[in-house]
DNA sequence: CTGAAAGCGCTAACAA
DNA sequence: TTGTTAGCGCTTTCAG
């Protein structure tokens, strides 16, 4: 058994309400010797506050819900360390969750959140294009629960929270205008599922670039993966066959797969195939060519989703949504040809 | 204000004490007309048991502290995902943290996971064969904090739980013996902070299939890194310094390091110089030239890790400390040159 | 089969 | 400055 606040109060011969008193901090309640007595004994005795005992009397967890996508992929994780640091230094505890698409099991997640009295709940998931059930039922817990939510994308909700986005749009079109600018007319990508809001933005961005620019969009230099190094695979492949001479990926994930399919194919980068990706993980530099990439300050965008939910948790947020959306930058490196 | 118990009693005109009896299913207390209106009511009022009163009364919680290292490593990663994924699925929750070197702020996470009762802890973190002040109060709490742990190492632990291990010395004998096979006589390695148990393990290997087959062990042929790619960035410039015309990473991320360097360098992969590295990360077989390597076993670990803490927790497993020692295997890809 | 009552560990009025 | 009292929401004897 766990020391309790009784032990102490028996060991110093006070009540419990003033060892709690004591104990909490709260200055001028109890007289000096008393509160260091009982400091000490606590310490002594190694007490440790029982976090069950605290919120159901209190009311506060100072416990939030993280809801993350698939940890593999570097950007995620360096999004949730990010996440993770943050809110740790200032004393909340993490309930973490990683949803891989297919187990989304709304139901079970949303009453353990409920149940375990959650104060807020960071959500960093792909919006889809087509919701299906399990995102309404989600966003209709997220919108009566009552907490602030933070996202990173405008996924609807009304509640108190933020919205932390990336203007992907932008991305594709400046990566895209930097291909076009390099003399390259037939430009490939490699899109995300067809179905993520991110990937739709992107490809948006690289459409209104190639016509900006009267090349015209071709559809059938789309290629469709999954943000996946291994469902990129085929997708040189495809695009070559589509002559194209240059390629934008949709992550840096997938513009790997095209480094590696480039080798096997005995194809150099950038000479015979140029390419941009997106996200700038650190592993863009690793490459014997140093991808170019557009960068997502992820790390920024981590702290400030886990820093507005502590302001919207602890009331200097007011209850209303707010926006934050950074722009992209583009990476120059060595992977992109400039045609003549 | 959530739904409670009492409000569920009310509107079904009985006790607080039956409604807990039919919604906790003891089967044979309540009637089973009464059951179903409460637990009909339950889910009409969507109710959800608040799990600081279940755990305050009932001296459960259902929570597990897992400590992880640093995420942005795809085989930590790896692990961290199997791990969340069996704990999740046979309804724990996770509380968790990520434990960066530095900042092993070791008394406010025990503190942490002692207030919030944690059931059981997970363990995954490198152990130094020089520990600090730090890690022994770590393993302190740990003995004495009455619940199981499970460890990826073995970290001198005497309470209940389990040593889920990977045979790292094997993996650097058998690496090392690769190469020596293929004819190589100058072998390098890249090994992880000296400091570091698994590295001192894969480095004895080495040096004994060196000696072994006569090729002796020259302390100069071993480059420190620290398990990131950016660390072992000087790795491959300094070990051809030396003459190596072979490398033993000592994990993957470090071997990318050394095909980073070699195309600096103009030098071609197994030709000039030929790697093997270790964990078998999905990222191997992206690479031009895909990574020879040592297979650990991650998922399955992770998955071990998480269930035998589960039977621990339950009961199933003693008070004993038992142990399971995975055994490496070589995972031949094209990174390794026979040499004349 | 159901209810009353006590208690898990802590906080927060309100009194003294 | 300190103690008394009453809960927070739930489980669990023990009676009825």
């Amino acid at each position: 058994m766990n020391t309790t606040i009784k032990d102490i109060a028996q060991a110093c011969g006070v009540s419990t309400a003033t060892v709690s008193l004591a104990l909490s901090g709260k200055k001028g309640r109890v007289s000096a010797e008393m509160t260091a007595r009982i400091q000490e004994t606590a310490a002594r005795l190694n007490y440790t506050p029982n976090r069950a005992a605290v919120s159901l009397a209190t009311r506060r967890t100072k416990l939030v819900g993280v809801l993350m996508s698939d940890l593999r992929n570097t950007h995620i994780a360096e999004l949730f360390m990010a996440i993770e640091e943050v809110l740790q230094s200032r004393g909340y505890t993490l309930i973490c969750h990683v949803l891989d698409d297919k187990s989304m099991d709304t139901g079970r997640i949303s009453s353990e959140l409920i149940g375990l009295g959650v104060e807020g709940i960071l959500y960093a998931q792909p919006m889809f294009l087509d919701p299906d059930e399990a995102f309404f039922r989600m966003r209709d817990f997220f919108n009566s629960a009552g907490v602030p939510i933070i996202c990173n994308d405008e996924v609807g909700l009304t509640c108190a929270g933020m919205d932390v986005m990336f203007d992907f749009y932008r991305a594709g079109y400046i990566a895209t205008k930097h291909l076009i600018e390099n003399g390259h007319q037939v430009i490939g990508c490699v899109s995300g599922p067809a179905n993520y809001r991110v990937s739709e933005q992107r490809l948006r961005g690289y459409r209104d670039a190639l016509e900006e620019c009267g090349l015209g969009y071709d559809p059938k230099l789309v290629f469709y993966g999954d943000y996946s190094t291994a469902g990129a695979e085929p997708a040189l492949s495809y695009l070559l066959g589509q002559r194209a001479t240059a390629v934008f990926a949709f992550n840096d994930e997938m513009a790997f797969a095209i480094y590696r399919s480039a080798h096997q194919y005995g194809l150099s980068i950038p000479q015979d195939i140029s390419v941009v990706g997106c996200d700038n993980v650190p592993f863009c530099n690793v490459l014997e060519v140093p991808l170019s990439t557009v960068h997502v300050p992820t790390v920024e965008m981590g702290r400030e989703m886990a820093e507005s939910l502590i302001m919207y948790i602890e009331g200097h947020a007011g209850k209303k949504r707010s926006q934050h959306i950074y722009e992209p930058a583009l990476m120059l490196r060595g992977s992109v040809h400039r045609r003549a």
